[in-house]
DNA sequence: AACCCTACCTAACAAATGTTAGGTAGGAAG
DNA sequence: CTTCCTACCTAACATTTGTTAGGTAGGGTT
């Protein structure tokens, strides 16, 4: 199928989500126990969910460990039995919303390599799912990526020192299919970095304007941009 | 000094700058006296200058007035002197970011209605011309533009409020110079609103990549985007 | 029963925040 | 010399900030 859809925004990617951090035990225990607690995981969503959102319209700095506790329900003071500090929570959703576009990347790249795309006939439509796939992180995940994107830029430094090896290798994947592309001779562009870097630059701009919600869907959007980009409209 | 390099700083579209706020008087006294005292304005440019540099890097709710007061050499307070508020100086950034990107929109408008541009053999080359003062705005305008680009989605409402309907009016520029394009046949694209806004997001993301001093200059940059726009690169 | 653990709370802390009131040095104007 | 204005300073203010220490209710286990 394209990428992930509809999919709940609690479930995906949790349980990975960590990464180092954090204080000691929580998860990794019981695996599949009929219904699982409910807690434990549930509360960090609950807090990364409300505290992305925040973060996506005000800012890191400009939201408070108040602000994000209020809007989950309980006190400031309480946000420290899941996190260990501001930081930890804005690096965790940075994170998130990283790992939802290697996924959602990915799961193009298998289809790939499974051959739901002809190589030679349809390098197009190839790019075309990986757009899709992009906005689709963009536009499905909530304020995860949204946030990613558009505050990542004034991220204190301690931040930007564990985010910035995975947006590294992000961009490493669309480099490398940018290359395969062209080496293929399907794409033939003077200078590649720059083609996909502005090309990213153009989605990416997307979450301030485009509304999946109008006329367009986000299919539609995919269409407009890659054939923008493939065929152009210059004709003088 | 360091920031803004041919343009002098001072200069450009500063006198109108403060819109309504302010206490009273100020300037607007004796014009062209030879020598023009250097306080007055001066205090309030460079003041701007380092406010803008430290909000462009830390976002706006991560520069304090202490940072900006310190950069500038004097006490926090002092600032108060010159600016009503946090907010004013923010707002301030703001506008004079969006003015320069106007002024350099319409001398682009003055030299083609001047005959600079070959109508019908040249759209390609207004368009150029047009982008590359765009990305002059943002590249030779240090700060102000670019703080413009990256801050301005998490701006408090009251600064929204303000600088939305000059950014609407900078959009409609483009979005008539499109329109012009289009309706004279020499650009042929689906959604061209669109297409106006993916080449926006992709020109303003390049101040997040693009480095003027490297290997290609603003001028390379500027042919490279609107040829990848104009005539694309796919071949299958 | 006793125990423990999770998830929360209250209350406070020091530090940093935007902002204000009042003072002072120095030059210009009378 | 006095007066006034500009540009700054000092010192403080009330608030908000991230964070911590210690307490408590409740469910699970033994």
């Amino acid at each position: 199928m394209t990428t992930m859809t509809s999919p709940p925004a609690t479930a995906s990617a949790a349980p990975a989500a960590s990464s180092a951090a954090s204080s000691g035990s929580s998860a990794a225990s019981l695996p599949a126990a009929g219904t699982q607690p409910p807690e434990a995981v549930e509360a960090r969503v609950r807090i990364l969910d409300n505290a992305a959102r925040l973060i996506l319209d005000k800012g890191f700095a400009a939201t408070s460990m108040r602000d994000i506790a209020s809007a989950v329900g309980i006190k400031a003071g309480s946000l420290y039995h899941h996190f260990a500090s501001k930081e930890e929570i804005f690096t965790a959703i940075l994170e998130r919303g990283i790992d939802v576009m290697v996924t959602a990347f990915e799961s193009v790249e298998n289809d790939d390599r499974a051959g739901a795309f002809d190589g030679a006939t349809s390098a197009e439509a190839l790019l075309r799912a990986h757009v899709r796939a992009h906005l689709g992180s963009l536009f499905e995940f909530g304020p995860y990526t949204a946030a990613h994107v558009t505050t990542f830029h004034n991220a204190p430094d301690s931040v930007h020192e564990i985010i910035v090896p995975r947006r590294d290798s992000y961009e490493a994947m669309w480099a490398a299919l940018f290359d395969r592309l062209q080496a293929q001779g399907s794409l033939r562009v003077d200078h590649l970095s720059i083609a996909r870097l502005v090309l990213f630059g153009g989605m990416n701009s997307t979450i301030e304007w485009f509304d999946p919600a109008g006329p367009l869907s986000l299919d539609d959007l995919a269409d407009t941009i890659v054939s923008q980009f493939w065929h152009a409209g210059g004709h003088a």
